[in-house]
DNA sequence: TAAAAATAGATTGTATACAATCTAATTATA
DNA sequence: TATAATTAGATTGTATACAATCTATTTTTA
């Protein structure tokens, strides 16, 4: 075997790799601050989205978490059953279902702004290149191809 | 609530949502290729690591992958059953399992070259963003505190 | 060296992820 | 307008992830 195929073949070269390996460190770093409020990361940037914009779809919440319906039915039943959103079902079209937050919701950003804070402590990038790497990461999710 | 808050809580300033939607939109391009080859995501990255040295401990993978035993015992069991891998308890410790790889495991690398070809053509980055963004990543990995 | 501490991997339980399929409702079109 | 096509969300099935716990074994240490 060549050494340009076992070189194209190695881990530690594989963008993706580094993206997957580095996004679950993160994500288990939050998990500690996230359980004193009883949520996880998932559940977490659900509630972002929904308390930049309350009363969204499911196929919006979809759209901008890059999750599908069966992540999403069970995650928001969690949610509701912990008392902090509530699905309706839409009146024009009953196909659709709305997310409501709930005062308890509400509340809990409040609350929650501690979390963004201790994990831009625990990433040690300086600004210039938190930037950077939030630039480039756009650019490989808009430059996607396939499907 | 001030505008700081708003904007520390926004979805699209977090650093680790872009990691986690970037990493998972990539991998989901790979599936297709992968189905060919009748492998996850998963299994792939555990083989490419295998390809580069056979005769790893399950322990040795867990820290290479970032995966620990509860993910790996289950998916070596999977790789096993497909003949790619054989397991092996250490006879100088028997608490230790040695993985290696099958001649058809071994063979599969050979086929599966084609793989990271497509996925470089699908995301699209010159070779100085690639770099940059490669080392961003790591930067951020060992920059990584708590725990 | 006997008991305590540590270690490797397996097991259990909970929570994603996502493709594929299903159901009910809405739109498009022949 | 009756039927086909599409759509929103739920369901099902498979495969991760990972914390917590368990078991068997090895190492430490009192």
């Amino acid at each position: 075997m060549d050494k340009l195929t076992e070189e194209t073949l190695r881990l530690d070269n594989q963008l993706c790799f580094s993206l997957y390996a580095t996004s679950k460190e993160i994500i288990r770093r939050y998990k500690p601050l996230l359980d004193k409020f009883d949520i996880t990361y998932t559940q977490y940037i659900t509630l972002l989205v929904l308390w930049e914009q309350d009363g969204l779809l499911v196929k919006t919440l979809g759209e901008r978490l890059y999750l599908d319906s069966g992540t999403l039915t069970p995650l928001l039943t969690k949610l509701e059953s912990k008392g902090l959103i509530i699905k309706q079902k839409d009146t024009k079209d009953s196909r659709e279902t709305t997310i409501h937050l709930t005062g308890k919701g509400r509340e809990l950003k409040e609350k929650i702004i501690v979390v963004p804070s201790s994990m831009g402590a625990c990433v040690k990038l300086d600004a210039e290149d938190f930037f950077s790497l939030q630039k480039l990461l756009k650019k490989v999710r808009n430059g996607l191809t396939g499907e």
